[in-house]
DNA sequence: CGCATTTGACCGGCGC
DNA sequence: GCGCCGGTCAAATGCG
């Protein structure tokens, strides 16, 4: 009986599996509604043209009047089905056409992180290549310097890929497309990569690989683990004023804790996102202990899940903050902010909004500061547009950095690339020098970085999403 | 009754 | 080793 059923229901769907045109041909009898495949509409026609002739009284007259009707029913009705089954069909071929878009832009960021690695290759092949091997002990004996080593060697990072093979750590990744964060990706990495270490690459204990994820080197695992932790600690905070409790960023929350903060009597919640099970982003929401209108938000990780689109612009500036600041060439948080060549904050340009990048936290911050208004700029304000950022990031499609599904270690790791190459960054940077000054180096890093326009324009859609849940007051609507 | 929030306890990191 | 602090857990409580 099951077995019958079974059947029944294969012929049921190979009939409406089967093509369009033998699709159009599904008709309902007028009389016991049974489904007549293969009779031709205009056959239908016919056969209703000929009844008319034939009518010559008013009871034939009538009843052709009701087959009439009902075949335009039962047109209708397969119209109406038609129109479902295209909609399916469309929906289907979107999906389809998003998965192409991505695997595209894939390959594209590929392509264009060997290139640039060809170029690097070019350009220091004249150079002696002395240091690789010796770096790891040298960064064991700076005693307590480790985590800002690992920020200092990312202006080496793409020395280090010069004896390296380029694409097989990357192909799975490339075609896969299917993470959905940095931390997927990464995760990915590690498992693609963690065999084949050479042996003129010796890894102390205790040493601690850059956090450049370099994708392809014989330490990527270390990396790769590196760059998560990292990731995964990196914040994006937003600043703005609201009477609400929370600002609406358009993800669910749900709160698992409340603390009173040392250095603020106002207590801290704590929320996690509750769209999928197992979503890795957390936020932290406090008042200003200055300001109590000012409600600060911190956002820590990742989504594992497709946004709504009024989440979109707040999760992809979370990530895309986090993941360019923490693949520009930092010595260190405090390497920045000390440096007297960066500026510790910066006004978008178009925006009133302030980006800060933190040294004080133990992890990587950028502060979105949105309590400004136009006439109260701050000290230390500068307008860092540099018509020279890398073109490989500023010529991604502006979609992509709001993707979610899109696989942003591809962003990072093309980013990163794009730190070596000197003829596209301005100023201090000059990545294919064999010494690097760490602080000027990372120091026009950090300026460069805020000054991507991508990078401004993923911080503008935050801001605007953020604005639009607010009314003029500057109270949230929700 | 189920779900979300509250709140005290607990844990790990860090500095002294 | 100890205390402080930030972050998380989980039982209790509240609410629709």
């Amino acid at each position: 009986m099951k077995l019958v059923d079974h059947k029944r229901a294969v012929n049921e769907m190979d009939f409406f599996a089967g093509d369009r045109s033998s699709r159009q041909h599904v008709k309902v009898d007028d009389d016991g509604g049974h489904h007549r495949p293969g009779l031709l509409q205009d056959q239908a026609d016919d056969v209703n043209t000929g009844l008319n002739l034939l009518t010559t009284n008013t009871s034939s007259e009538k009843s052709s009047q009701n087959l009439k009707e009902k075949q335009r029913v039962n047109q209708l009705a397969d119209v109406r089905a038609e129109l479902e089954r295209i909609n399916a069909e469309n929906q289907r071929l979107k999906l389809t056409l998003n998965q192409v878009n991505n695997n595209y832009y894939a390959l594209q960021m590929h392509l264009v992180s060997l290139m640039q690695r060809q170029r690097n290759l070019v350009a220091e092949s004249s150079e002696a290549n002395n240091t690789e091997m010796d770096r790891p002990m040298e960064d064991k004996t700076h005693g307590g310097g480790i985590v800002a080593r690992q920020f200092m060697d990312l202006g080496e990072a793409t020395k280090a890929e010069i004896s390296e093979s380029s694409s097989e750590d990357r192909a799975p990744e490339l075609s896969g497309s299917t993470g959905n964060t940095i931390v997927e990706s990464m995760e990915r990495s590690e498992k693609n990569s963690n065999t084949n270490i050479p042996e003129g690459l010796p890894h102390p204990p205790g040493w601690l690989p850059n956090k450049a994820p370099k994708l392809n080197t014989s330490m990527d695992n270390e990396q790769a683990q590196q760059t998560m932790a990292m990731i995964r600690k990196a914040r994006v905070s937003v600043r703005a004023r609201s009477e609400a409790s929370m600002i609406s960023d358009g993800c669910q929350w749900r709160k698992y804790g409340q603390k009173i903060a040392k250095g603020n009597p106002c207590p801290r919640a704590y929320y996690r996102c509750t769209m999928a099970t197992g979503c890795p982003v957390r936020k932290q929401v406090q008042r200003c202990a200055e300001d109590r209108t000012i409600l600060i938000t911190s956002y820590e990780g990742n989504h594992n899940h497709p946004l709504p689109p009024a989440a979109m612009a707040m999760a992809s500036t979370t990530s895309a903050a986090a993941s360019t600041l923490l693949s520009g060439s930092m010595p260190s948080a405090d390497g920045i902010m000390n440096s007297n060549i960066v500026p510790k904050e910066m006004i978008l340009p178009g925006s009133t909004s302030l980006v800060t990048l933190s040294a004080s936290a133990p992890f990587p911050t950028v502060t979105l500061d949105l309590t400004h208004n136009p006439n109260q700029r701050p000290l230390n304000q500068l307008h860092p547009i540099s018509p020279h950022w890398p073109h490989n990031i500023s010529g991604l499609p502006p979609h992509l950095l709001g993707h979610p599904n899109y696989n942003q270690s591809k962003l990072l790791g093309t980013f990163l690339s794009s730190q070596g190459n000197n003829e596209l960054i301005p100023g201090h940077l000059d990545q294919n020098r064999m010494q690097v000054d760490p602080v000027a180096d990372t120091a026009a890093t950090a300026a460069a970085i805020t000054a991507d326009p991508n990078f401004t324009a993923a911080l503008v859609a935050a801001i605007t999403s953020i604005i639009g849940h607010r009314d003029n007051n500057g109270n949230n609507k929700t």
